[in-house]
This record gives structure tokens, sequence and C-alpha cells, in this order.
DNA sequence: TGTACATCAGTGAACGCGCGTTCACTGATGTAC
DNA sequence: TGTACATCAGTGAACGCGCGTTCACTGATGTAC
């Protein structure tokens, strides 16, 4: 039995949270706390939100049902863990479109159009980031950190021309593009829209359209 | 036992499934489909969407855990029944809103809001008649019949200006719409958005100022 | 109008399942001397 | 450098729970004669 573990010196790469999947695992794991999140991920991607129970994170992990618990105080944890990754990724995802974005009347559609992307490419985690946000009423803290989307936007909105002392106008801005990409974002995937979709030459052209149309993204309703 | 069972005139009104809560039931309910859903529809708004199971719509109704069976293939559809009724009072609601709008210009708007209220007033109803569609990447089914929300919008954009064989506008305005008006709907409630809720003398107005903002609902770009 | 009987719409007990969480435990690690 | 021991991070079995669904059943209803 002790045959299949290993010395702390595993030769299974630096990080042992991540070690190869048929390889024996130390007893104690190394990062489960992490490993943990991860396989969460792995298994929003693979079977969706629903099937984000912590039992089935820990099997994921290859780690007892019990194990969890020394690193959360409970599933809720757990979800806002996973939770809290997806808005940082999306953070970075925004501040790198930001980057991009050649001049400030085009940032906020790019920002818009990177939002939605990532929602697109992670829907099973989008959709949980969500529910959690709801389940509080209140935007996740990862959307509020420094470099978060939220800040992002706030810059881009600030560079669009909005006097940023004007904190209503700030504000009504912030709000207008979170609810427009969230709402793009939740529907883009939806069939009817396929024909358009095809139409337009591929999904991201279509999402620029939708923005577009929607006006707010575009900037240049932004100093309203 | 056949004491507490009732002829089939029975004085409790007309409509069976209502009867008063406390008074005995007929063996035979009378309108049991009709029942779980509305049963249905108090859990929701009691509990939330987490707590809409199927046996705990049976508990509500007042009937065996086995007996929705009788009406539905299965759990999903009886939640889509739920759904269903949900999308045809939402349709109801833009129907109206629709009616009351003066001119055509401020129709759109007018429906956003009465969208965004509908859901505001019924969120856990709202969440799971969006779950669904999600669930099946398309617009419910109840959205789109005759007098629909769906049809209702067309109409709208149609008088608002926008020229109905030009597929590719008439679409694009339809789904900024749709986009807009989920998105406003699902964030409303953040918390954060609280202070310029009552700065500006309540949630309604807050809606029309997001819509304002926004662009698209009111009318002016409808037909770019 | 009364009776026999098929059909309908319930009952309630049972099934297996996966869940979140707790518990006493034990192997591994790191620190003090 | 070696040893004793506290602490950490796992195990695996068990708990009670509510779930969706099935089943054989039975009471109520409606129809044919």
């Amino acid at each position: 039995m002790t045959e299949t573990l290993q010395p702390p010196s595993a030769s299974n790469g630096e990080d042992p949270a991540f070690a190869a999947p048929g390889a024996p695992r130390r007893y104690h794991h190394g990062d489960l706390s992490r490993a943990l999140v991860s396989a969460g991920r792995r298994i929003l991607e693979r079977e969706g939100p629903d099937a984000l129970s912590l039992r089935a994170v820990a099997r994921e992990a290859g780690v007892s049902p019990a194990a969890p618990y020394h690193h959360f105080k409970d599933k809720s944890e757990l979800l806002e863990a996973v939770a809290h990754e997806g808005w940082e990724e999306l953070g970075e995802a925004v501040k790198e479109a930001r980057k991009r974005a050649s001049d400030a009347h085009v940032a906020l559609g790019e920002i818009g159009v990177a939002y939605v992307s990532f929602a697109r490419q992670h829907p099973a985690l989008y959709r949980i980031m969500y529910r959690m946000a709801c389940d509080r009423e209140a935007m996740p803290d990862g959307a509020k950190t420094q470099d978060s989307g939220w800040t992002q936007v706030e810059s881009a909105i600030i560079e669009a021309g909005v006097n940023p002392s004007d904190e209503r106008a700030m504000m009504l801005t912030q709000i207008a593009a979170w609810c427009t990409a969230h709402g793009v974002a939740e529907m883009a995937g939806f069939k009817e829209f396929d024909g358009l979709k095809a139409a337009m030459g591929g999904e991201q052209a279509f999402i620029r359209a939708v923005f577009r149309h929607v006006g707010i993204m575009s900037g240049q309703r932004a100093a309203s």
C-alpha cells in the first residue's frame, strides 16, 4: 500500500495538484484547494451546472467526499471559489480587450464583445457565476476588485467622455453596459439566431452587430 | 371515509381545483392539471426555483406524489407547463403596454418596462422560464405564438419605422430588444443599484432610465 | 330508471439514487530538542 | 543527525434526506343496455 505513495520530491512536475491522471497520488495532495476548483471547472465544462455537486468535485479530483471540508466550509464556499476564478478570468479578458482597442470610442464595444465571448466559451461556468450573483442579489465580489471587469468598464466610460464626477451618468452607463452584455451573453446561443449568425459569417460578427444595434456599447451614446 | 368525499355537485365554487384549502376534496380532483401548475407557481413565489420539485408540487396541491403522472409525462413536462403559463402572462403584459403607449416611438420603451416589471414581480417564475429556455437553447414556444411577446415586439418594431422586408434589420432589432430587456430584468435587483433607484424615486423610474440610456428601446435607433 | 362494467384519476408504499455533512480514524509532515 | 510528538490533511463508512419514478391497488365516473 505504501508503495503507491511517493516521497515528497515526486517527479511528476512541480505542482502536485496537476499530476498526470494515472499517476499515483501522494497521501497529502499538495494543493487540493486549487485542484478542487479546477475539478469543478472540468465538471462544468463536461456535464454542465447541474452536475456540479460537492461529491462530484471530490470524485473528479480523486479524493474522498470528506476531503473538501478541510479546505472549504461547505459546498457553497467551494462553488464561490469556482465562480470567483471565473470572474477573475473574465476580468482578464476584459482588460486585454481594452488594451487592444485603438481608441476610447471603440473600447466599450470591444469590452462587450470580449465579455460575451468569454461567456459563450464557458457557458456553464458563466451560468453558475451569474447564478451565485443572483442568489445574493449583488454583483460578484470578483467583478469589483481592482483590475476587475467593473473597474475596467469604469475607466473605459470615463475615457469615452462621461464626466466622472457625474455620478448618475457614470452609474447609468455602467448598468446599461452590464445589462446589455449579460443579456447578449445569455441569449446569443439561441437557435433562432443561427441563420443570422451564419449570414454574418460567425458568432463574433453577430455579437458585434447586436452591440452596434443596441447602441450604448458603440460609445456614441456613452456621453449622453 | 366516504363521508369526507363530496358528491359531484359540491358547493365549493364552480372550479373544484380551487376549492377552499380546508374543504374536503373529492377523490377525483376536477382539474388537477391546472391545480398543479398553480401549486407550482405558489411554491416558486414562496420558496424560489430550487424548491420546485415534482413532489413539492404534488404536496402543495394536496395530492400524492404519483398523481401528477396522470397529467404530465414527467417532471420537466410539468415545469414546462408552469413556464408556459408565465410566458403567456408576460405576453399579456406586453400587449397591454403596447396598447397603453400613445405613439409608436415610445411603444418599444413601454414594452421593455412592462417586460422587466413582470420579471421583477415574479422573479422565481421568470428564472425558471428562462432556465428552461436556456436548457434547450431556444426562445420559449410561449414567447412566439400569436399575441405573444415576440409577435408584439415585431409589430412594434415595424410601427417604429423599420422596414419589415429588411429581414436583417428586423431580426437585429428584435434580438437587441430581447437581450436588453433580459439583461435589465436579471440585474435590476442587484443591491449596487439601490442608491440610484432611491434617488430616482423607485424601481420603475430606474428601469426607464436604464432603457433610455441603452438607447435602443427608446425607438430613436430602431430605424437604423 | 337501474344495473353492469370499462375507464379514468386518484392512493400509498416502495425502489434506488445521489446528495451534503459528520465522525472516528490514520498516514504524512514538520518542528523542538 | 535522530527521535518524540503535535498538527495537518487525508480516508471511508455512515447518517438522514428528498428526490423522480413505478407499481399494484381502488374509489369515482360515465356509458350501454
